[in-house]
DNA sequence: AAGCTAATACTAATGAATTAGTATTACAAC
DNA sequence: GTTGTAATACTAATTCATTAGTATTAGCTT
């Protein structure tokens, strides 16, 4: 999978949130200053392209949708990441968080329950 | 802390792993097609007005170091990451992770103990 | 000290990402 | 059916990242 530049990220996390959208309402989810409008259609038009999103023809608009979940681009972009700062170790990076102490003793318990749940 | 183009990062990958070196020994850690020297060069430069780098000068040649460490960068990468990917929350991502079946139950048990341990 | 070598400095060129202008189109209202 | 509106299409310009050339410099060798 390609991955995203800055932008074409930030407007595909819009259409993540929404679901379904036109580009005007895209626009706002975006941070300041706000893109111009033909800025942001164009890069629609490119992540169209690149097979990230799919558009239905209403009338004279187009309502864009997600072809690629964001779930499924964060797979990918997080194997990168573990594989850029972590060497490939998931393990590793899970260290890092712990001595950042970044997850509570609640948390901690919640998540073994989940991954030991998940792996039955 | 300013967020590092790609080559930028490689670049300071191969500090953070040698520790301290010249352009010249840069290169061999950098992934194919290698780079020009004077290339890296600017890269170094550029990464030295952004604070990242520092030197010594040996005689004629300058020896580079990190005036940032990786811990440090890494902290500020991830946090970006988190909050763009997993809505701010570290344990959505970790449950991201468990979903993912990214660790074993032998890793999970050493990672709760050095969670464990790192709380004391 | 003149010439050789290996480094850095400076800078122009390329390429990718992004922006936003102008042109065009389709539909709705009158 | 002409006009107005709001969308998309196309494309030129800008910016930022990256590359690598040429110029310069410092020290070593003779």
């Amino acid at each position: 999978m390609v991955k995203l530049a800055k932008r074409e990220e930030q407007i595909m996390q819009a259409f993540w949130s929404l679901g379904k959208a036109y580009i005007k309402e895209i626009i706002p989810e975006l941070p300041d200053p706000k893109p111009h409008y033909n800025s942001v259609a164009t890069m629609v038009k490119i992540l169209e392209e690149k097979g990230f999103l799919d558009h239905e023809t209403v009338g004279n608009i187009y309502n864009y949708y997600p072809k690629i979940s964001r779930e499924e681009y964060q797979k990918h972009a997080m194997k990168d990441i573990v594989s850029q700062y972590f060497n490939n170790s998931y393990p590793s990076m899970l260290a890092f968080f712990a001595k950042e102490e970044k997850i509570s003793d609640t948390e901690l318990d919640e998540l073994v329950n989940l991954i030991k749940s998940n792996k039955k």
